[in-house]
DNA sequence: GTGAGAGCTGAAGTCAGCTTGAGGTCAAGG
DNA sequence: CCTTGACCTCAAGCTGACTTCAGCTCTCAC
């Protein structure tokens, strides 16, 4: 871990995918940290990739910048973070991945009913109209399982 | 179809579980149209909660307003549209769920060989990094199949 | 005919997640 | 030493999909 070892974000950029404006985003967000030369330019420990890595991943399961932050938090703050304190980060978005890809069967399964059975009027298809009761519920999306209200994000 | 088959905002915002402002905002947009009494208020016509629906479906996988639009441009101009009109729109967005679908499930098979095999090094890991070639590629998430390269919007 | 609640408009605001730009500084090869 | 390309900051801008607001008008049951 000798100075030799610290990447420029010029590297990291190179070896993470993200564009600089996004790097610095995420260090002025506290997701990522970056110690300075004595000139003020940016040196990452190698650490620091892996950390994009999980970012990258977590950000295509829809989970939004706050909520990884808050699960970087919860790495050791002192020591490297060892395999197992990486494996429980990711075994908490498993979850959501199952989810999700449940949610989008149940999405697709509706569609083909409908497609399959020509029943199209609002009143018998599925999935236009999941329980004859839409409209009685709260706010948001009616027709999907929970975890797909979110994806339309505003 | 006479004028007592006309729904007024109210009763769509019930049926269909978008807010007014989401049905001006897709007005204005184009998605949707309304007729209007002589006071100017909207008049909807009962087919628009078909729209809806199909409205909201579209935007739980991911598809923008823009191609909604387009794709509700394509159903007939004169006539109410049929069943087959309504097949064939949805059976185009259901190539895009079988994409997300199988992107989720790779994704999911990456962690889990991640959490099984201890790996979490950067250079062996398939999920971290999948094909020791990271970085060589142009923008973008690298470690995603294509159809996950849209969730993170901004 | 009237009161209350439903509806109207246009402009501005919001939120996430960055990107872009201007104007200047740093680091390192020759 | 000098040049050139990498880097810096801060502020403003952008996209998508709406929401909120102010201030006014319509509709309809009584």
């Amino acid at each position: 871990m000798d100075t030799h070892d610290l990447l420029t974000i010029g590297e990291v950029v190179d070896r993470s995918g993200f564009p600089h404006s996004a790097l610095r985003y995420y260090e002025r967000e506290g997701l990522v940290t970056a110690t300075r030369t004595s000139g003020g330019q940016r040196r990452y420990e190698r650490g620091v990739l892996r950390k994009l890595a999980f970012i990258r991943a977590a950000r295509a399961i829809g989970i939004g910048l706050d909520e990884v932050r808050e699960a970087l938090d919860r790495l050791p703050a002192g020591r490297t973070p060892t395999k197992s304190d990486w494996t429980r980060l990711s075994r908490s978005w498993r979850g959501r991945l199952d989810e999700q890809i449940e949610a989008l069967v149940a999405l697709r399964d509706g569609l083909d009913s409908c497609i399959g059975c020509g029943c199209l009027s609002l009143a018998r298809c599925r999935l236009w109209n999941p329980d004859d009761r839409i409209g009685a519920q709260g706010d948001g999306a009616r027709l999907l399982p929970p975890a797909l209200r979110r994806p339309p994000v505003g």
